[in-house]
DNA sequence: CTCATTGCAAAGCCTTTGCATGGAG
DNA sequence: CTCCATGCAAAGGCTTTGCAATGAG
């Protein structure tokens, strides 16, 4: 079994919750999927495989595997919130086109420090750290 | 006059708009405040001052002031877009609590360095750059 | 059996827009 | 006069929830 499986499984019953096949399906799926998701779009590719399974659950679903740990949400000025992988995903920024709103992953460690320095220096305790860089692609930027 | 009126005013002769008294009403009130405001706080600003201006007056010249480079957007996990002042106001990242929503701002202008260098080792040609810290200020850290 | 979960449809909530009226140029 | 801007109210578009039916424990 998947290890992100287990750790679902396991939060679910810390929490006391339901073992159900919908949660696990919602799981795979997300996981089958390397994109950031929003719940539109996971719906969409959950209903290929299991069309019984509808937009309310998944929306809860989502909720749960974020609050396992397994799942980031990023929201940007589109409005959608979208999940991303969190689980033995390391810590990266995104570069978002402005053009095909692609999603460019970039490796920000050295920046962290940075930013925990900040946080430091204004007592303020961290939890999450966000970088975004706005621009143009190279497809875009040369088309 | 102020700078920034002035700047207002000749993005709006550019662009052949009207030069309409809501739209610099709505930006002196802009002015005057500031906080990170959503386009109902603002409006409910003006009200107080200008009642004769509408909702969708503040929501359409905040859009000009943005266009103007007088107004930067936020947008965060409450979904609420927000505006802070732009013109002469050094870039800046932002602490948010996540318990009392309260919104620090700090320096951040050797990460943006790193962040150009990320930017162009993908070939992505950068427009805006955002960090982002969340976690819990002193006061609720303390509480 | 009991109570959480599901599916459906609808409510919420902010953002955005259509349209008739008013006002800058 | 000509059109852009305004106000009002309503439409959009995504997220979230109420409720009766279903199913895990």
């Amino acid at each position: 079994m998947k290890e992100e499986k287990k750790i679902l499984r396991k939060h679910i019953e810390i929490k006391g919750l339901r073992k159900t096949n919908q949660r696990y399906k919602v799981l795979e799926v997300f996981l089958a999927n390397d994109e950031h998701l929003s719940v539109d779009e996971l719906y969409f590719l959950v209903k290929k495989r299991y069309p019984e399974i509808s937009h309310s659950t998944v929306f809860r679903s989502m909720k749960i595997i974020f609050n396992a740990g397994l799942a980031a949400k990023i929201r940007n000025f589109d409005g959608l919130i979208k999940y991303e992988h969190s689980y033995k995903h390391k810590q990266h920024g995104h570069m978002i086109c402005s053009n095909c709103l692609k999603i460019i992953e970039f490796d920000d460690i050295q920046i962290k420090e940075l930013l925990k320095k900040a946080a430091k220096e204004k007592e303020f305790k961290p939890q999450i750290f966000r970088t975004k860089i706005l621009g143009l692609c190279k497809k875009c930027n040369s088309a």
